[in-house]
DNA sequence: CCTTGAAGCTACAGTGGCTGTAGATCGTAT
DNA sequence: ATACGATCTACAGCCACTGTAGCTTCAAGG
């Protein structure tokens, strides 16, 4: 097992040095083992969490969430229902938030419709439109 | 004119009292008249500014942009090409959002499959596809 | 007029997930 | 031995609020 120093961890999972140093206070990394002059010193199993995590937030995990799937991968036979009920209430939360974004995108492209093309000197509709609210077909 | 108190504001409008002082602090409110006693008293023109906030909010624009469509709302004779380019520059922002979401969506789907049905005893699926950034198909 | 209770006031700390800074120390290659 | 990059701690700042504490003011009922 080789030692890899923070800089040597960041750049393995392209996690910045700061962020590590947050997860550890987060208590989402464990307290590393330190040289004499105290440089945190990690091992390959860091190196494995600190890929797992990064990964996690890439999907969109808070790090609340990405504890929870740490403590489940040290107790496997709970380990099943759970993680997989984490991630569908992900999967909701994103098909959620993607209606929306896709009734957010219909209503600015109504938004711009109503004004492009008109000249300048008049009031622009764009700024009237996104003051009026009951123009708006589905609710946000 | 009539003149609303900052709650009858908050009621009518969905933003919250504290949300609305916050507003002020940032310069998107002007300062309101006040009350011998201190308490802000506004008018019809406020409302209609706050509403335009609270609509454009919800559309996700962000504070800055807001601010820079209310200075709009002032120079008539600049505000089409600027406000449409606000506008339309959020709708690309929204479009990216989704694709992203979507690669998300599908990605996670993924990974709940990987081990849907899989008994106990082993170790989950779904916590090993999520440290395994490789098995990703898109990126994200 | 007086009381009461809701509403308002200021100022500041906390949220999440980092990022950036200052000023010091450490590790390693030459 | 020295130089220089990497790392250290501690703390402030980001966004858009939200919540708290400890006050004061307003408006309606008696």
């Amino acid at each position: 097992m080789q030692a890899h120093s923070i800089g040597a961890l960041s750049r393995r999972t392209g996690v910045k040095v700061t962020t590590i140093r947050y997860y550890e206070g987060r208590g989402l990394l464990p307290d590393p083992g330190r040289t004499d002059g105290g440089q945190r010193r990690y091992g390959d199993a860091e190196l494995d969490r600190l890929s797992f995590i990064a990964h996690a937030r890439q999907l969109g995990f808070d790090l609340d969430a990405i504890a929870e799937l740490i403590a489940l991968q040290e107790t496997p036979h709970a380990a099943h229902g759970n993680a997989h009920r984490i991630a569908k209430d992900r999967i909701v939360e994103i098909r959620d938030r993607i209606a929306r974004l896709q009734r957010l995108e219909s209503e600015l492209v109504r938004v711009v419709k109503t004004c492009d093309g008109q000249s300048d000197g008049q009031p622009c509709r764009v700024l009237q439109a996104l003051a009026d609210h009951q123009a708006c077909e589905g609710e946000h």
